[in-house]
DNA sequence: TAAAAATACTCCATAGGTATTTTAT
DNA sequence: ATAAAATACCTATGGAGTATTTTTA
């Protein structure tokens, strides 16, 4: 069956006339025949009654008429939607993103305004540290990630920077330091530090402590969390401070104190990692959008 | 487009190669191409990215992909439900029927064992007067219904006899005749008639008039209602006396008595009239049902 | 350099056309 | 008698095949 034979016949159906549907369709009255007869025979029923002079539409026929001109809506529609998901106003983006991502205003609201903006395009959110996104991206599992550099990078990866916040000291609320406003990273050398660290030895943490370290002193890492947030938790129950990007504020609740740190360097970078070489409009529509949010743009391999 | 594009394109877009898809379509690779070719200039953008060695499905080819699984699996659905309506197992049946039939149980469970018989075969009811019932058939507005004959037929209509049921009196309760249990025809000579009839002069009221001039009295005919069921409303009114199908009775309501009738001829015959002319493996059907339900067959013209 | 897609050309199956007959109103 | 479908036969478009070249991993 091809749709040929689903056109003709409803054609045939609509002018319940083989000589008056030929000439709607500009070819001859025997063609048209049978090519019917073809379909026909390959459902295995008659779909037109004929009765010498004029013909009706079979019981078979009348039900295949409802579903040809079904399939035939829907190969249009088909056209439509192609051409659409060309033009990235429809398909499906897998999107990655580090834990600590989610406290991140700039980078709510950038999915919300891209989902806003391209509704029919189905976004799934996978969530991962940073490494293992990347991983990812390069193996083409991910469309892009939201992800915190310095991160050791195979292959090609392109990063824009969506959000660059300086960091801030979490303390229990019983700690003696909460009197201050503004802490320098010196006044903790004596602390015990939670830490969220990667097995790759990249990351944030590792940057604290080589700050640490150009200041003249070992931070003392008394616990090590898997994420962020789970280090805040661990500073909650009294097990030491922690230095995290100021979005982490979000995570207020009782017992936690967030204090400012004087310290330029390092910021907690968020950036949309994508891979140049496989790229899609879709993808291209992520980056615009970011771009519209930050204002600014960079380049990093 | 044809279909055959939808599935050299499935059979691509699943092989990940134009080789091995013409190997498994039986057909050699250049063809393939062309037709894939084909395809995406109508659509009017890339289904696949030709990587030279290689080829990978496009954002607009992944979208397209499902809309053509979609619509192939429908081309086969289609083919079967054609079949199946052929058999008379999906399709559509428009059954009129005369308003005192739905007071009839054999009718009422003719119509429900159909329906679970044949639960994808969509019933439209139509409700109207013998005549007009038969007018339609014999038009092929209707493919059946269940009239109460005599009535005037215009053309060829196959009648078989769903029920044949006694006719009974109704009185008003106050009425001094309730007292009897069996009434004879004759003792209602003096009686104040409601009659349900026709502008056709044929049907069951004609009859019951001329019983009566058979038997030596004329009815005085007090008031005329449209049907049955406004006849008998017009008797608990108070407005006379009325003589209808035993199966009235489930009109039951206070202020109305039933009463058995000592009268062979005419009966209150139910029927399930056909245009043969007009045929269909669903009217068999039906009609099969309506001869399991009563047990035996008659052909009327 | 080897595997896969693209190109160039040929062939034939079949969609479509022409002429005519059959059928039912 | 006539209008419409069926039959018979012919034509030619385009789908498919063969041979070869191009591309890239």
């Amino acid at each position: 069956m091809e749709l040929r034979h689903l056109r003709y016949f409803v054609a045939t159906a609509q002018a319940q006339s083989f000589t008056k549907a030929a000439q709607a369709l500009h070819i001859a009255q025997p063609p048209l025949g049978q090519q019917i007869r073809a379909l026909e025979e390959e459902i295995g029923t008659p779909l037109f009654l004929r009765q010498g002079r004029g013909i009706v539409l079979s019981d078979a026929g009348a039900v295949f008429l409802t579903s040809a001109l079904d399939i035939l809506a829907r190969v249009e529609a088909a056209k439509k939607d192609a051409l659409r998901a060309a033009g990235g106003e429809l398909g499906t983006l897998t999107l990655g993103f580090t834990e600590s991502a989610s406290f991140n205003e700039v980078v709510t609201s950038l999915i919300s305004r891209y989902q806003q903006q391209y509704p029919e395009v189905g976004i799934t959110l996978l969530e991962g540290n940073s490494e293992t996104l990347i991983k990812r991206l390069s193996r083409g599992e991910l469309d892009a990630a939201i992800v915190r550099p310095p991160f050791a990078s195979t292959g090609d990866i392109a990063l824009q920077v969506l959000s660059e916040e300086p960091l801030m000291v979490v303390l229990p609320s019983s700690h003696r330091l909460v009197r201050r406003k503004r802490l320098r990273l010196e006044d903790l050398r004596d602390e015990r530090f939670v830490l969220y660290s990667r097995k790759s030895g990249y990351g944030l943490s590792a940057d604290i402590v080589a700050e640490c370290r150009r200041r003249g002193f070992n931070p003392s890492i008394h616990q090590q969390a898997p994420q962020v947030s789970s280090a805040v938790n661990l500073v909650s129950a009294g097990m030491g401070i922690a230095i995290v990007p100021a979005s982490m504020q979000r995570m207020q609740r009782p017992g936690l104190v967030f204090r400012e740190l004087a310290l330029e360097q390092p910021k907690a970078i968020l950036g949309l990692a994508t891979c140049p070489a496989r790229q899609s409009v879709v993808i291209e529509h992520l980056l615009a959008c970011a771009q519209l949010g930050t204002g600014e743009a960079e380049q990093v391999s």
